[in-house]
DNA sequence: CTGTTAGCGCTTTCAA
DNA sequence: TTGAAAGCGCTAACAG
């Protein structure tokens, strides 16, 4: 249970270098005006020979502070993460922090993440966008924390609060699918959709589409995939050999919107003439598809805000700033699917 | 810059429950045979009233061992990676550890990363399968550490190694092609792959098997896209109206792989009978594409190994083991595309 | 310019 | 069964 990995410490370095703790600490930080040239290289010396890295713990510890910042998703393997994770970084590396990821794909992973940061594993944190299984009460508990919330289901409480205009560009999608007639319009949602144990707003943005326009709902056409392409394709291509046969899918990811093109094709059907298809999110990847993806997303994958707030709460000196709310224009994207 | 959260501490809590810190401890870490009943619900309730967190960096400290190990992965968007996370989530959680994931995706992350974990941020490591940029001194720096590297490049040198037999299979799966007639074979690979800084297995079995079978080297056939599955629609899309046309591709992902699949059928181009289409990783994905993606990979994903090596070390106490090799089958995979 | 020293918050001997 | 105290490795007053 035990390994304790005796590195070199400061001691061992001042001692080497026939310099204090105190020099060793200065040269170490860069305090140039603190310390001589010759001392400065003979510790530098030193801290080389005896390969020297300085303990994370005992700095935090002091220094009550990590440097680093948590970005937390729900998986790897979501397109839009990447970036994500691309854009944090790049802030992170302006301002000297280090990034780490947590996956919370379960609500025991839940617990566990909310655990480590509120020991304080980072200076704050990103949640990503669609991370279920984190509840408003585990959000709170967290508050004391530099915190982004990117979900529209979070009001800024002691954090920061990144929205989409998801909701109305999803209804807009779905108010054109009626609108051209569909009347079968099949729902591809994310497993948490679906077992409604966490509501979301795109399987609520379809039902309430379906309400709107006096259309059943149809528990046959709400299947899931959403996660998951294989899935989507396997779920859409049962779809068709179901009982009712679907006019249209409203897929909760993108990923899932090309799948289910494929799936189509592969079984002859038209799209969109026999069959509409709308995603989520607005991939790079929607226009390659043939044909080409119809979707609801922001204009381009961009998260350069929300870390940005991260940023401006975890170097803030004082008092926090306010909890912010920041919204990202989504729209309706018509490609040739729908 | 300062930002120091002011959290309770034990003493705090020890003096609301009328006890000592070490008490406190003691109840804290369920130490239940040095502490009354009576005592321990005192302290308890203390802390719930506190609100109290224990500090990771304070307790990292004292203990010189996080309870924390770390997924290095070269990009978040990478299918396998999401089963590597799980099965390493699932080891950790049975060892009470945590799981901290970083992404290196340059050489500046790659340093950053090694900082971090040198300076001891998790107690060990498990590097990902083609995770480029991380060096072979880096990992040398980094053999204090627990660490598991997934790398065909790498020996044992203080650390386990994660091997495959992906060499033998691509040269199968690149015979293969040779044998049913194709001569002129598009080689898809990762943009590390392609400059030439870092070398890679997998383009370098197609130079072997061109040379093998005397073909041309033609470095119009040898194009970008491995990472990204738009960018191999589009190479695979180029490729067709270039000098050479292809008779057959060799991607070095399965996602481009099927890119390419999508991208030969919207040209009108037959597969395999005019272009033959051949990945590399065996993801569950290759099975819904038309025609179904010949390949190269493990008969599953399962990184179960890698993740009982890991903790192995981690938690062992007293002498470190030797540098273990672990070599995972990987087979040629012949499905319909080639 | 450099050193002495007091903690940061926690765990764990050792003594009572 | 509980407490006093040492110290993990580091930084930053403060003193010289």
């Amino acid at each position: 249970m035990a390994n304790p990995l005796r590195r070199p410490t400061t001691r061992e370095v001042a001692a080497l270098a026939g310099v204090s703790v105190a020099t060793v600490s200065y040269v170490l930080n860069g305090k140039v005006e603190r310390v001589g040239e010759q001392t400065r290289r003979r510790v530098l010396a030193a801290a080389e020979e005896l390969g020297y890295v300085r303990s994370s713990s005992a700095r935090s510890l002091r220094l009550r502070r990590t440097e680093r910042v948590c970005l937390v998703v729900g998986s790897i393997g979501v397109p839009a993460y990447d970036q994500l994770a691309r854009d944090l970084s790049d802030a992170a590396d302006a301002a000297g922090h280090g990034v780490l990821t947590m996956v919370v794909d379960s609500p025991a992973r839940a617990d566990k993440a909310v655990d480590l940061l509120r020991q304080h594993v980072a200076d704050g944190a990103i949640i990503a966008p669609s991370v279920p299984y984190l509840s408003p009460a585990q959000l709170r508990a967290l508050a004391d924390l530099p915190l982004v919330v990117m979900s529209n289901a979070a009001d800024p409480d002691g954090f920061d609060v990144v929205r989409t205009t998801e909701d109305a560009a999803c209804a807009e999608a779905l108010d054109h699918l009626v609108a051209t007639g569909r009347r079968r319009i099949a729902f591809l949602g994310h497993r948490h959709e679906l077992t409604g144990e966490l509501p979301t707003e795109r399987h609520a943005a379809y039902l309430a589409a379906l309400d709107r326009h006096g259309l059943d709902r149809r528990p046959e056409l709400v299947v899931d995939g959403a996660d998951d392409r294989v899935a989507a394709y396997r779920s859409v291509t049962a779809l068709l050999a179901g009982p009712v046969r679907p006019d249209a899918v409203f897929a909760a990811s993108d990923r899932a919107a090309i799948s289910a093109i494929l799936a189509l094709r592969d079984a002859g059907v038209a799209i969109p003439d026999e069959v509409a298809v709308v995603g989520v999110g607005n991939l790079d990847e929607g226009r390659i598809t043939r044909p080409p993806l119809t979707t609801v997303g922001p204009p381009a994958m961009d998260f350069h805000d929300a870390a940005r707030l991260l940023f401006e709460r975890v170097l803030a000196t004082g008092e926090r700033p306010a909890g912010r709310v920041i919204t990202t224009e989504w729209t309706f994207i018509r490609r040739g699917s729908a």
